[in-house]
Formats: C-alpha cells, structure tokens, sequence
DNA sequence: TCCACAAACGGAATCCATTTCATAGTGGGG
DNA sequence: CCCCACTATGAAATGGATTCCGTTTGTGGA
C-alpha cells in the first residue's frame, strides 16, 4: 500500500512539473526527510547511517533532480550562504582584479557573494550596506581606496558585529581586520631601481593628500633618500590635487615641473594612470621616455603592460590581496556563528617591481654595478 | 489586559536583543501579521486598511527596526528578489561599464544581483549557470563577447523557461531576447570619418574569423566601400588569429602590413587593443601616428582616451545597453510570474564616432569640404 | 427589521529544509 | 538476564512571512 501511495506521489509530481522537494526524496527512498537531509549534508549524525542507504539517498536525489531551496535552508539554519562584497568603483582596474581574487576564492566554498558597486559616493555606500545586510549576508569584504566612509563603517560595522574585513587599507583606528600592500616596501624597491640604474636628480608626484597612501608613499621615499644618501630637491616635488583625475593631473604636474627647469632625468608618479599623464607631457615637450626621462608608475594596472612605452611599475597581488581577505573572512565567519570571540587581523602584502620600457639609465651616466 | 500582555511581550523581545518578526509588530500594534504584511507589502487588499491604521503600523515597524527576513519571504512567495549577471571577463572594461548601468537599473527596483565571472572558461559557464538556478534568482543578464556558448546555453535557458537577456552579442539562431550594438552603423561612421579625412588607401586588421563581431564589421566596411566607391586592396587587408592576444596580434600584423610596402594611409584596427598594438608597430617602425598614417580603434575602451596618441574610437554606449536589457529583463519577469507568454525581444544600439588624435588628414592631401 | 455588501481584520495553512528529541533494535559486558 | 552504548531512523517543532479563506462590524436600502 505504500508502494503504491509512493508511485501515485511520483507521478503527480511528475505531472506538475513542479519543484521537487526533499520530502519527494524521502518518499522514493521509503525514508523520512531527516535522514535525506543529514546525508545529504554530511551532518554529524549521518555518520550512523549505513553506506549502502547513503549511497541509495543520493542516487534517488540526483535522479529526481533534487536541489534543495535555499531560502528553507536559510531560514531554519540561519545561514544564508552569501557574502557581500563593497567595491568603490568596479571600473577601476584596481578592483578588477581584486573581483578575481575574492570570486576564485569562494567559488571552492558554498559562499556567493553580492557584489555592490559604491560609485564612490558616501550615500551609495550607507544605501548598500543596509541592503546586505537586509539580505543577511554572513559576512563583508569591503574594498577601501581613496573614500573616508571610516568613522560610520566602523560603527555601523562594529556594534552589529558582521565578521568583515577591509581590502586595500588600513583603516585609521579601527578594530577591524583588513589586509594591505605594503606600500613602503613598494617605494623602497622602485627607488632602488632608479638609484641603481644611476638616477640622482629624480622628480616626484605625490598623490592627493586626501589619500593615506600617498603619505605612506611619501614617507617610504624619504627614509629611502635619507639611508642611500640621496638628495631630494623641493622643486621637483609636486603634488596632485583632484584624487579622480590623476592623468590630466599628471599631464599638468609634469608641465609644471617641465617649466621650473630644474633638470631631472627621472620621475616618479603616485600611480599608473599619474604615469601616463607624466609620459604625455614629457612627449608632448619634445622629451624621449625614457632616454631622455625615466618614468615610473605605482599599481601595475593592465594597460601598464601595453602602454607606450611600456610602463615600469611596482605590482600590487591583489589576487593574493584578496585570497588572504578571503581566508580571514571565512574564518571570522565561523568563529562568529560558534560565538567564539576574536581578535581582528591584519596582514601586509609585499608588491613586486615590474620592469618595462619606461626606465632606463639616465643618458649621462652609466649604471653602478 | 491585552494590553499588559503586549508590554511584557515587547519587554522579553527587546532584552532577547533578537531579530524582531512580523508578528512582534503585530502584537505591539495589536493587529494580525496578516495586516501588517499587507500594509507593508502594499498588497491589493491593504486598501482596505484605513490609512490611520496603515501610519501606525509603519511607524511601529520602523521604531521596532522590523526588517522582513528574504528567505521567509522568498519561500512562501516565491520571489527571491534576485537577478543573476554573467560577464565573460570582469577585468575586461568592455563589462565594467554594462555592469554599471544594470547596477544603476536595478538599484531602483527591489531587485539585487548575484554577479559571476566566468572569466572566459565554458566550464564555469555551466557550473555557474546551475549556481545561479540554485540560489533561484528569478532572471538572467548574460554578457557575451567572443565565447561560443550558443548551443548549450540555449538549450538549457530556453528549456528552463528563466528570463533571459543576451547583452552585447545576437546569439545566432536563437529564441532568447538581446541587446547589442549596431556595429553595421558604427563601422559606416568610422570609414566615412576616414574617407571624409581624405583617406584612400586604407588598411584594415580584420577580427579573428570566430568571433561574430568582426565578420559583421566586414560586411560593413564592404557595403561602405562599394557605396563610396572607395577600392579595398586585398593586400592591405589583413587578419587576427589569436581572439586573446589583440594587443600583440595588432603588431604583429602591422609589421606584416609595412613589410608589404604597399602604401597606406590609415590603418582600421579590429578594436581598440588592436589599435594600440598597431600604433606601437608604426612607431617603432618610424611612422608618425597621425601624420604618417591615422589609427582607428574600436569599442572606446577608457584607455583609448589617455593612450598616446588619443585614440579615435567608437563607442559603444554599454550603459545604455545595459539600461535596456535591465528593462526587458524585468517586463519578462513580470510576465513569466504571470504566466504570460511572451515572444523574445530584440534591440541595437547605435554607437557614437569619438574622434580624438590618432586620425588626421593624410599628408599628401587636403580634406574634402 | 432584515439583508446584502463593503470595510477591516484574523486564523491557519503553506512554503521547505533543518534540528531537536525520541524510539526501536542489537550486540556486548557484567 | 539486565543494562548500556551504539546504530539507524522518524515525528514533530522550528524558522518567519505570505496567502487563502474566512469572520466580524457597520451601513444603507428594501
């Protein structure tokens, strides 16, 4: 009689096209939905079950074509399997990359992430963050760049407790994880470089001071200065203003520094696109990079590669970046739902100097060996 | 009496510090969590409701800090609230900027995205493809670019009965909805602006054979000769194998190009990493670019605006793309929950001529007026 | 006075998987 | 022979909102 209770179920389900669910599962096995569901999610308790029934489980599953609705899952587990992801600005290449990083990363576990695009406005990013957090994401990777969201993110962040971690730097005060590039070991190799190929009289633009890289970068190259006994002359400092042009502000910095007349045989750009704003304007000026000019860039984005001339540059692993965010997050995640208390983490990640067309021995002088 | 039970209620609840439900609000309100669904979803028979009643429910919904759970919602209503977007390559800027403008369609709606890259690999196609039916999101953006995933995707789509949109390519033969960009008109603006210039002896690096794209582009550079009366050198024509390395295929067919010693006077380059890789060809070869021979690119990558020289491009208008496939999308939605038939719907966009520095009269002729 | 009908709500089923608690059988140690 | 520790499973509660059917109350018309 069951039997034939079982077929008639089957069939009308069948008929209806419908959505099978786990107690259709059950049904066809002659089991109840609780053991479906412990095989089918490895659950402690399935480990009393026999083998030859898990296996006879999960054949029927996948012959039924049995996929599990995740809102029933969420609701009674309270997990919902997601994660939200905040980037300033997905056009950025900076973020790109990063995308990768975090999407290779989860796509070995269970977790989805929502990806919210801030457009580097304040409000998109109070608006979107309420909306994860409405959709009861476990956790928050949040991809920081030139935005100072700090004090409010770190509230909001901190008092409900989201397990998050912070992408791309450091956050002030914060009791929040967060992994970074290490940006003076960046400023210390590219000197190097430069000091290395013969350059003395190097011109520099620094970022916006808005941006706490910048500083970062500043500092880096001045300790550098100070132990290799390099001179750095004020009139070939200058300094970007607008943090969202950085390539018309790189092409009007290098004019200026072009109309000082001070002689520099190479120049140093906050970033990639400041680079090719600086490489324009020396072009334009009848200059040759870099047989006349040296020119390096910060950041390696995509188009360093394929730029003209091919752009020196110190490569941030954003991918690496991203994997240990991820890692940490997965981690926080975990302690979260035991409850268990932890302390945030921070972690540095050492960039690596690419060397392109862009620099070479000043013309005047041969390199040191 | 009701009234005391009310308080203590809402007292427990509050130093729970839990998630507060709808039937909290309903008892600090002393109605059914029928009603304040109703309102609060502003469902047909909440006009029923006299707005008094409706205020205070609101208001006793935000001062509680109410916030539906999605996965009750989405599994009694069937409704996740979700879209799936699939992009080829998320760090190809080409997708950046569609990914901004469904960002931007679907913030005002109620929907979010669950955003996958498949970074160009059928595998995950299929792979992702299932994820996103798993977690049910109730529509699909698919963004192709070179990718051959015609047969299978179809299949399983159109079988599925997901609304679906196509954005950036006609995927062939099939039933499913798409918005892409008219390159027949984009292909006709960019020959005129050349043959306008004055140019004659025109080059072209043609797309590789697989990808649709660049056979239409063709078709639309012949129609235009034959119409203008212009003459295409079969020896000044030239063709990309490698669809992932434009960069480097554009140079290496330029070089082949100057190797011919047929002269040329303007070079049309598949796309715009075509382009750049061309223009570095001529350089390197003593060519001045645009005096010795104008550049075209296309697609108007953000790069092609700070290359050097400015690239002169047509853009396609991806926001604009975008914008449409949002809206198609959601009308099928709404139709499919209907159980409205619907038949595929079918948009080009025209691109729009940018010209920048890397075209210019040739030298031994004077413009037409 | 009674009824029909609209207005204003409420009860309970429902969506589907997970989880807690319970039960029944079985083999082994004392 | 009894009790315990497993083994193998099931019933029912749970999670939180939606939705299908009502039920109650008030009002105007016959």
């Amino acid at each position: 009689m069951a039997k034939k209770k079982r077929k008639v179920k089957t069939q009308s389900r069948a008929k209806a096209g419908a959505t099978v669910t786990i107690r259709d599962v059950a049904r066809e096995c002659g089991l109840s939905a609780t053991a479906v569901s412990m095989v089918l999610n490895q659950a402690p308790l399935a480990s009393y079950i026999p083998e030859s029934t898990k296996q006879r489980i999960i054949h029927v599953a996948e012959g039924l074509g049995y996929e599990p609705n995740p809102f029933a899952r969420a609701l009674r587990s309270h997990r919902s399997h997601t994660i939200g992801v905040m980037v300033p600005d997905i056009a950025d290449p900076y973020c790109a990359q990063i995308l990768r990083g975090i999407e290779n990363s989860f796509s070995r576990s269970s977790y989805l992430p929502f990806l919210v695009d801030i457009q580097n406005d304040p409000l998109r990013f109070k608006k979107y963050l309420n909306v994860l957090l409405g959709r009861r994401v476990e956790g928050l990777i949040i991809l920081a760049n030139s935005l100072s969201f700090e004090t409010e993110l770190l509230n909001v962040l901190e008092s409900r407790k989201i397990p998050s971690v912070i992408l791309g730097r450091e956050p002030g005060t914060s009791a929040l994880s967060w992994v970074a590039t290490d940006h003076d070991s960046g400023t210390q190799q590219a000197l190097e470089h430069l000091y290395r190929l013969g350059h003395r009289k190097i011109a520099f633009i620094r970022g916006p001071r808005l941006i706490v890289d910048s500083q970062h970068q500043w500092a880096g190259i001045c300790s550098f200065a100070a132990a290799a006994g390099l001179e750095l002359d004020p009139r070939l400092v200058v300094t970007l203003t607008d943090p969202f042009s950085s390539y018309e502000g790189g092409y009007e910095r290098t004019k200026e520094l072009l109309a000082f007349k001070v002689p520099f045989t190479a120049l140093v750009a906050f970033d990639d696109m400041t680079a090719f704003g600086a490489i324009r304007a020396l072009i334009s000026s009848g200059l040759r990079v870099p047989q006349d000019c040296s020119v390096m860039g910060f950041d390696d984005i995509p188009a360093a590669a394929f730029y003209n001339p091919a752009l020196t540059s110190v490569r941030e692993h954003m991918e690496t970046l991203a994997s240990i965010g991820a890692e940490i997050l997965i981690e926080a995640i975990r302690a979260h739902r035991k409850d268990t208390a932890t302390s945030p983490v921070h972690r540095k990640v050492t960039p690596e100097l690419i060397v392109r067309e862009s620099t070479a021995p000043p013309a005047d002088s041969r390199p040191e060996l």
